[in-house]
DNA sequence: CACTTGGGTCCTTACGCACT
DNA sequence: AGTGCGTAAGGACCCAAGTG
């Protein structure tokens, strides 16, 4: 049985609509479906699945429910608009990326932080001095002809994801893992053993402090306050600039970058050694 | 005891490998 | 070559512990 008709059997089961995880852990449980390794179904490949195959399932504020009539009949439920894409009469995206990536607007994150707004947009991240970085990212900055090492969105509030995961390590920044990586440092031997997550990494406090008075040194931010139309934003922006360190959506992903993030992962889950 | 902070967990989606 | 499938990046949610 395929993955996506064994989550048809556990929706008509249970008759009701069900969250990606809810769905796992029933397959898990029942046996249903096995993966090829005998590892445990994640809520990730439900969810994978579940877009893959549309025509088959519906969404609705994370819940799954059948699409045919044979299926499930789908709860009311409040509906979220998922705004499409269209372009608008009055639509000021030039203008704002525009603002987003004038050099002019960069400033230094000591000057700003108190500024931050905790609200929705996009951000963009400069290095002053390319050579402050190792030498195959400075090479390929000058290639480039440019300093910026990031371009990220955060869809709920700037001040929450870009200052605080991103650039204070509260939380987990994806940015921040990479920069640290890059800078040459890794995680605590074994840290992310035993962890549910095994990609968000962390570095040792004295490590988070560096990065950090590094961050404060080098780097100049700018954001602009986006509602709409985020995604296509950003994924525009990742394809002209191709930014340092994007990995996702940069046609410019550069190896070394995933390298060094796998390097701190296998580290990170290591089995201490004593 | 309300508010803040830290961080564990969850969700979506792009990517790339494996199989047909 | 096309399709199916699993993994991991990127981002947000949410709760427990800390703080005043």
């Amino acid at each position: 049985m395929t993955l996506h008709v064994a989550i048809q059997e556990v929706l008509k089961e249970k008759a009701r609509p069900l969250r990606t995880s809810e769905i796992a852990g029933i397959l898990n449980e029942n046996g249903l479906y096995r993966k090829g390794n005998g590892s445990l179904i994640k809520a990730g490949q439900i969810s994978a699945r579940i877009n893959n195959y549309p025509h088959l399932f519906t969404k609705l504020n994370g819940v799954i429910s059948l699409k045919s009539s044979t299926g499930v009949p789908v709860k009311k439920i409040k509906k979220i608009s998922m705004r499409r894409v269209m372009v608008d009469t009055n639509d000021n995206t030039p203008v704002l990326v525009e603002k987003l990536m004038k050099p002019k607007n960069f400033n230094s994150i000591p000057e700003v932080e108190n500024k931050v707004p905790d609200r929705p947009g996009l951000y963009c991240i400069r290095i002053v001095n390319p050579k402050s970085l190792k030498p195959f990212l400075t090479k390929a900055l000058l290639e480039r002809g440019h300093n910026i090492i990031y371009i990220g969105l955060a869809s709920k509030s700037l001040k929450k994801r870009f200052l605080g995961q991103e650039l204070r390590a509260k939380g987990h920044g994806t940015f921040f893992r990479s920069l640290g990586a890059v800078l040459g440092f890794t995680p605590e031997k074994g840290s992310l053993v035993g962890k549910k997550n095994q990609n968000n990494y962390k570095f040792s406090k004295s490590d988070e402090q560096q990065i950090v008075a590094w961050i404060n040194k080098n780097l100049i931010v700018n954001w602009v306050e986006v509602i709409d139309n985020l995604n296509i934003i950003e994924n525009t922006l990742l394809k002209e600039y191709q930014p340092l360190l994007n990995l996702t959506g940069n046609p410019g992903r550069l190896i070394e970058v995933k390298q060094l993030r796998d390097e701190c992962k296998r580290v990170a889950r290591e089995n201490a050694k004593y």
